[in-house]
DNA sequence: GATGAACCGTACCGTACGGTACTTAATCGA
DNA sequence: TCGATTAAGTACCGTACGGTACGGTTCATC
């Protein structure tokens, strides 16, 4: 037992170099750039190498999105007491995060990737995703509608409902326009203000439409 | 000059049954399925047309596409004179069109398919994708929400984010993660409902909400 | 300094696919 | 009935990729 057991490593640095190499290859090229014999010479690192740490193609993929999920940790500023300002900056604030990661290089060149691995038997990249990668955003953005409506400035009978909501107003079809190859938004401020006044209006209590 | 030039049929019947049969594979075995050999042999055509229609793999990709596109025609069911009851219903009846359409076979087969063609230099497919197999259901909303703004019924300064929005309350996360492999929501109905119960609740005058 | 593990670089193999060429059957107009 | 066009079927070619094997090199341990 090297270290502590709560914190696997999962990678070695030698492996995340690889990986990272191998995530800067996809981004630049998509998955067709994303040869086992690429991935070696960018990284300088032996094929072999390659298929003893990660077995195939499919383990290395399937590494690359375990990786970049281990890289994103958000940040759970709990603490202070919620008002109808501070409630609306956090959310206004989780709003342009959202839409920062979900227009990220590496966020759309790996959810490009696990979509066209669909329907393959391998099935479980996106799955991965879905669970490693939205976790995380998802586990602040209930804890903070949590927070608000114990403060008494949100109302709302079903959370996962009311999140959903508040995802649909800020990121509308903007995700998948991009994953089809539009460029990114740059009214990304306005957005988020204009989806969290909506989200407001739908679900915040007498206390925070008068603040 | 054979037919109506404005009537241009774009595909022969045999062509049609072709792609047709492109679009089973597809559908069946996502794109690595999708090879000029099996498509010949499935549509019992020989690889020699294919390349003559076609021209080579990419047209046939967008040729499926252009083909999905006009078997789309969206009926424009106008007319009658809107009041608060119509306009919810036929807001309805359009989100659940819309979750229908995005949770199709063939539609979620053709997005995974142009979102891993990104990136590639011939990147048509996901413009086309865009301009071609929205513009139908686009228009179709946009007209009502038009409609409803005439009638008294809908107040908005851009008619651009109140369709936006609209999407976003119907669709939320829902097209990415089925393009990830979730399968299609059950509970349509009751989502379409809410959905709309909450952009009447942005969007509506007071003489929808008393309805 | 010897030994063994880890690993790089490269060469190699089998396969599968995109694209082309050729042969043969069928359809159709004169 | 004949010639021409079209397309099916097949065989073929070049290439590129996933995966494996092997020789050489570094490095840690004894």
């Amino acid at each position: 037992m090297t270290g502590d057991p709560r914190r696997q490593p999962e990678f070695s640095p030698r492996q995340s170099a690889v990986l990272e190499e191998a995530l800067r290859l996809l981004v630049a090229g998509g998955e067709k750039a994303l040869t086992t014999a690429g991935v070696a010479r960018a990284a300088n690192c032996s094929k072999e190498s390659l298929y003893k740490w990660f077995g195939d193609r499919d383990g290395l993929l399937s590494a690359m999105i375990a990786y970049q999920a281990s890289k994103v940790r958000t940040l759970e500023t709990e603490g202070e007491r919620l008002t109808a300002v501070s409630l609306r900056e956090r959310l206004e604030t989780f709003a342009r995060d959202l839409l920062a990661v979900l227009s990220g290089d590496v966020s759309l060149a790996l959810n490009r990737l696990a979509i066209g691995q669909v329907s393959r038997e391998s099935a479980k990249l996106g799955e991965l995703l879905r669970e490693r990668g939205r976790r995380q955003i998802d586990r602040r953005a209930r804890a903070l509608l949590d927070a608000g409506q114990r403060a008494g400035l949100l109302f709302f009978g079903d959370a996962e409902e009311a999140y959903r909501t508040l995802y649909g107003l800020i990121v509308t079809d903007l995700h998948v326009r991009m994953l089809l190859g539009e460029a990114p938004v740059r009214d990304g401020e306005k957005r988020a203000e204009k989806a969290v006044s909506a989200f407001l209006k739908l679900y915040g209590t007498d206390k925070v439409l008068a603040g």
